[in-house]
This record gives structure tokens, sequence and C-alpha cells, in this order.
DNA sequence: TATGAATGAGCCTTCATTCAT
DNA sequence: GATGAATGAAGGCTCATTCAT
């Protein structure tokens, strides 16, 4: 009995993200180039051959990574989708970043992995900027709605807090004082 | 008859500064993996076993320059070595801190590749810390004596934006609103 | 669709013999610093990769082949494995050692190549004694029973008069008169 | 008061010497091919560039070494020069042997890492065939004297006896039973 | 005579990628 | 789709030897 196309698609797709997933928790601790392909294999239980039947390059696979991990935080950011962030979303929104980063930490690890390599930095650079710049947007009409006369630096320093918060925790994450620092942010950023 | 000690000395230093001068250059730009051996030597235009008569391996190479790069950092900071830091002070610091970051690009470049690199943190994990905790401490003292009830948090944020600061001043720093910053900060964190 | 476990497994043994047979001839010839691992590959006509893909260093190579041919002798020694010599059965030793010897020219070569290196001799001494101890034991009790007073003396003259004379044998094998040499033994050791 | 041309060359000597020593404590201990040129000045307290002031090449040296050590034990073999070996001679020699071998197992250790490794045989064989044909010359004589029948043989398992003798003990000196196996032996070859 | 900085060839090893099965 | 043997380029590192001083 020959299973549906359906049935085959997906099982493409789990099988990917399950590769996804090994790559990812490899490179989240060892680093991008001190992560083989074997290694991966070996951690996803399937062969060499097989990653590449799914990916093209390592290169590739790291791609995809980012390219995913943005994807699911940009839907999880601006919860009603109008661009427009409200005192109350603000706040929401911290604390969702912190959650995010507390559930996804290998992924956060990439991040600052990938933004610090310049060589892997190249492979997903246009991604970044596709999540950076509604971000960006956003908070800046945020501080422009409160009548700051200079929006866009506040926006900036924000987006920088925010990049040194997620690098401090993510070092450390047993000894960082997330309550405390969430209360401190809203009382200074808002 | 050979060159005097004093003189092989002298070669020596110069010789050594000159090769992590080069090597800097390339970790900043392509990263720690990325850079090779002979790519260094090329860059330091040197035989590619002259760098092994001054550094035992790639990973002492790296570590001494961030050595160097930590202490040279530690004696800009805290000017009068007292361990308390004045309003003015603090605003003098923040002055320095651009100044420094904006003086030794590639050298906070590597910084941030080195903290997101596990596999390089664990070479340079000791001497950060030796550069750290003073820091730490003396910004802990500063919120204290501002008679803050939570002044580790103060300082641990405060650590953080820096971080963020530079990491995205360090992206992009033709485009980084400088000065409009630094107010922000000495308004928002003092 | 992938060859058979069973299949795999016949190629990987084949050819892992393959190598151990083309590495043996080269360290037998030029010495195991002497040799390096492009020439076995080459001899060998596989790719250089591919040998660490059956050993792990080149320390482990000989470690292989050492290890494997202490084996074959072993079997081939104490032909009724009940521990006890007797005069006929050392007769046939003699016999055996020399045709052993001759058969495996390369192997004995490579013996005392390793005997004396002393930093290749580490690698295989837990090996050797694994050999060598079961020797003494029952050459110490071939003389034991025939009453002599000393049967250790005898039993190490003994052994120390085989390693040298397959060290001349092996030096220069056609000029070497085997049965003649056989004789005297038999008449000075038994 | 410049110093007479005799004493330059007794100082050139007693540093040929001084490097020739401190090499074959190396060789002997780790391997031609492990011990480098920088070992051995480090080992001799002078500087690399010295050495080749003395030595063309490490081959030079280690050919030097041999050269010496031959000549050496060729001066205290057959005491009366007169190419002839009485049975007390005999026992003397044997006596010499174990002396000769003790007190300079550095140097015996060199001689079977030589022989055993081609590429080092090389440089050497020439005056290893020097030392080793009148030895035979003798023996055989021996041997005839005593109106055997194949003197030939005699003398050269009596040569390989010594060898494997030699490098037992080698291997393994404080366990080597000594003067119970010098007994043995001229029981056994006289 | 003596030094050690400098070279460059070559070594062992790793690894992304390909391919026959 | 799945396997892992096989390749080959490149990397880190060592070391005999040379040479300016």
């Amino acid at each position: 009995m020959p299973r549906t196309e359906e049935q085959f698609k997906e099982l493409r797709v789990k099988k990917r993200n399950h590769i996804m997933n090994s790559a990812l928790d490899l490179f989240a601790q060892k680093g991008f180039d001190a992560t083989s392909i074997s290694m991966i294999a070996k951690r996803a239980s399937i062969s060499k051959g097989l990653i590449y039947n799914y990916f093209n390059s390592k290169e590739e696979l790291i791609k995809a990574i980012v390219h995913d991990g943005f994807e699911k935080f940009f839907v999880e950011f601006d919860p009603n989708k109008d661009g427009i962030l409200t005192d109350e979303e603000f706040i929401y929104f911290i604390d969702m970043t912190f959650d995010i980063i507390q559930k996804n930490l290998q992924f956060w690890k990439l991040y600052f992995m990938v933004v610090s390599q310049p060589q892997v930095m190249k492979l997903v650079e246009e991604k970044l900027m596709e999540v950076l710049i509604p971000f960006f947007r956003i908070m800046t009409g945020f501080y422009e709605n409160k009548g700051y006369d200079n929006p866009i630096v506040h926006a900036r320093l924000f987006g920088a807090m925010l990049d040194g918060i997620s690098l401090n925790f993510m070092i450390d994450p047993d000894n960082f004082p997330v309550e405390e620092t969430k209360k401190l942010i809203i009382e200074k950023f808002i």
C-alpha cells in the first residue's frame, strides 16, 4: 500500500526538522566550524549522505536554521499585527522576549554566534534584516507616539539593550535576575 | 658575533606585536576558524613557521591577543584607580568607552566573536573575568552610593546595555548615532 | 538502496588488511617515522583520507599491525596447546620459527624496529608481553623438566639467542646458514 | 694573549664530544627522528647554529657518534692485537663485553636502533662492517683452532647470541641475570 | 666562534562533499 | 530514500637548515 504524496511530504518535513534540531544543538554548543557533518549525522542517527538529500551544503543548513528561527520569532512579535505597540503590548512583549529566549536558548546562542562571525553573518544577513527592520519601525513608532523628539535613537538603544541582555542571559542563564531586570527595563524604557 | 640579548629581545617584542596585529585584523574580519595560520603569515609578510617561534599554537595566539587587549582596556578604566566612580567619572567613562571602541573596533569585534564561540571562550574565560569582576564591583558601588535598592541589577543591566551598544555599534559603525546615544545613556543610567 | 551490513563489513575487513599490508611493507623497509601516511596511501592506491576511515592515527595503524602479527605467531607456537614442550616439539618449534620468520620477514623487521625504538615500543609493549610471558613460561618449564638447576637463565639465554639469530637472519637472509644453525641450536640448547 | 692553535683544536674536540654525548643521550632515549636539533642544542646548552659548525647535518652527527663508539669498542677487543683468541682471552672478552655494554648502555641502544632502521643503517653500514668483519674472522679462527668442522656457523651463532643478549639486556638491564648468563655462555660456547 | 630569527618543505589529520550500491 | 566508503583540499604544526649579525 503506497503512501500518499501527502504522507511523503510530511515525512520529509519531519526529518528535515529533525536534522535542523540536531544541527542547532551542536552549532550552539560547539560553534559552526567545530561542528562537522559527521557529528550532526550521528546526533540525528542518520547517515552523512542523507543530510545532503535535505540540504545542499553545510552553509545551506545553518541558513535554514536561522531563517526558520526568525520566522517563528516574527510570528510571536506584534501580537495583533497592526504594526502599533501599545504600552500593554510593550510590557507583554518584554515578557514574551524573555520567554522566547529562555525556551530557545540554543537558537539565541546561535544568533550571537552568527552575528559575530562575519563569514557566517553573510549567509543570513538578508533574513536578519527582514526581521529587524519591521522591529525597529514598530519601536520607533512606539516612541514617536509618546512624543519623544529622538524616537529613532530610543528605538536603537532599546534594541541594543535587548541584544546585550540576551547575550548576558545566554552566557549565564541560571544566575540572571530575570524578573528584576524586566521591571527595570519597563521602568526605564516606557 | 651574535646580537646582544637586548637586541634580540627588542626584535622579538616588535615582531610579536606585528604578528598579533596581523592576526587580530584577520580574526576580526573573518572569524577564528576561518582564519588560517597561512593567511596570518601572508598578511604579516613572514613565513608560517615563524609564527610558531612566537606562539605555541593558534589558540595561544588568540589568547595573547585577548589578554593584551583587555590589559590595555583595564588601564583606561577607573581613571583615578580608587575603585569609586563619581558622576563626573561615570560620564567620562561613557565617553571613554565609545572612544576606546571606536579606536579598537577590530578588538571589540574579536571580543564578541570570542564571547559567542564556546570553543574560543574557554580559552580566555579566566582573563575575561579578571576584567569583568572589578568592573561590576565598581558599577554596583556606583548605584549603591546613589541609594538604589537593587544596585546589582542596575549594574548588570548597565553592563548588558553596554555590550549591546558595542555590538550594534560594531556591526554598523558609520550609521550609529553616537552622540545622541551617549546623552540618552547618561539620562537613563545616572 | 544501500549495501547490506554484511557487504559493508566484508569490504571493510578486506580494505583494512590491504592498508595494513601496504603499511607493513613500508614500515619494515623504511622505518616508522620515515614512512609517511602519503606513502602508505600511494602504495595502497587509495587516498590519504581513507586511511583515517580505518585507523584513528598512524600510531593506531602500527599498533594494529603488531597486534595482528603476534596474534598469528601465537597460534603457531606450542602446537598442542598443553603448555608443555617435549623434545620433539622443541625441535619442531625451531623449525617453525625459521619458517615463520622466513615467511614474514617484513613483520620481523618491524618487530626489531619496534623493540629498539622507545617511542614505538610504548605503543605495543602490552601486547608484546602478552606473547612473551607465556613463551618464557613454557621454555622455563622445558628446562625444569630436564632437571637443570637454573632453568630461568637457560630460558632467557635461549630467548636472547633466538632474538639475535632472527636479527642476523633478517639483516641478510640470503647468506644465513639456516640448516646448519638449526642443528647447532638443537645440539646446544636441548 | 691568543691561544695557541693547539689549544683551539683541543677546545673544538672537547665541544664536539660534548655535542655528541648530548645527542647520544637523546637519540638513545627518544629515537633518531624523535630527537630534534633544537633538543640537542638545549641539552648541550649551546645554540642550534653552533651544531652545524661541527657537523654538516643531523645524519653526519649520528654517523659520527656510531663511528666513534665502534672505534672505542674495537680498541678494547682482542687485547693483544694478534688476531688470535685464546680460551682465557675469550673468557676475558665475555667479561669485557658485558662490562662495555653496561658502561655504554646508551650507545648500545643506539646501535640496535641503527641496525633496525634501514634509513639510518645505510648511514653507518660501512663502518659497522669494518668492525664486524675482523670480529667474525677472529671468532672463526677461534673455533677453527678448536678443530670444529663448521667454525663459521659457530662464529655466526655466537655473534647472533651476543646480539640477542645485548638486546635483551638493554631492554631491561636491572633484571638481567648477568653473572649466570656469562657462566652459561662460557659453558656452551667454549 | 656563536646566536637565534627565519624559512619552507613536508607531516599528520580533518572534513565537506560525492557516488556506487 | 539511504548508506557509508572514498576523495582531495586544506589546516595546524614541526623541524632541519641557513644566515645576518
